[in-house]
DNA sequence: TCAGTAGGTTACCTCAAGGAAACCGCCATG
DNA sequence: CATGGCGGTTTCCTTGAGGTAACCTACTGA
């Protein structure tokens, strides 16, 4: 009953493939993430140093959600400290596509953004 | 000195543009928004309608963001009752045709998705 | 006069995300 | 002996996002 709307799809319902992946992705951190495995398999505590801000804990979860999805896969090797590798899986890499042009976008417009927010900003102190 | 990453540009320092638009996005009801009103100039109150599941107080902030960004304009008419239009610009429309990319995935690729949560589960629960 | 519509703002409260830090086993190095 | 790295998990605590609901102006209709 949640999903009577006029022609739009159903967007705007619950249960929206669209509304659940984007949820997904509204993880920063799994965006980031998602990109950073573009460049390689990757261990959790290099994981750790690159990705500036994230916390130990948060990471571990990310890591789960994402593998959790098959947009990402965990290899553990029986090495003296055990070793442990994530890296995008086929279909992480073409999310990881989609997500390189919102990239794309954000470089090419983040110019025009800034300015939009001072003029925004201005606007509002005038008043 | 917290970009200082091999090849990969600045993606992961904090004040890269396209974290800064990951961010902004990462707010669900933003892009919700933003598609909404690729369907042409919406009031408040409809779009309160439509969207199900979003707040009186949270649209009205989320209105703000976009507008503050410069991806939505809002027009108001001096009728007896104040109407309020709210609009995508034309770079929010730019915006809402990559978002929509992302929806295009999400509906090809869901079912692999969920395929990979129940395994997920499933192997969980095994342990 | 009371209710309803339109477009908000404000106050209050709750709940869950996330940061910090400790702990785990196991090994190597100083 | 103890510190550090590896890959986590668990506990505790804080903060902030977001829900509910009341209030606002201004007008219309019953």
């Amino acid at each position: 009953m949640l999903q009577r709307f006029h022609d739009i799809p159903d967007v705007f319902s619950l249960n929206c493939p669209t509304r659940m992946v984007l949820d997904r992705l509204a993880d920063k951190w799994a965006m980031l993430l998602l990109r950073r495995l573009m460049d390689g398999p990757t261990r959790f505590n290099q994981l750790h140093r690159d990705i500036q801000g994230i916390s130990h804990k948060v990471l571990s979860q990310t890591l789960k959600k994402l593998e959790r999805d098959g947009l990402i896969s965990r290899q553990a090797f029986a090495t003296v400290p055990v070793t442990v590798e994530y890296r995008a899986t086929p279909l992480g890499e073409t999310l990881s596509g989609t997500v390189a042009q919102i990239s794309l976008w954000a470089e090419t417009n983040i110019t025009e953004i800034l300015q939009a927010q001072d003029a925004y900003d201005t606007r509002a102190e005038t008043l």
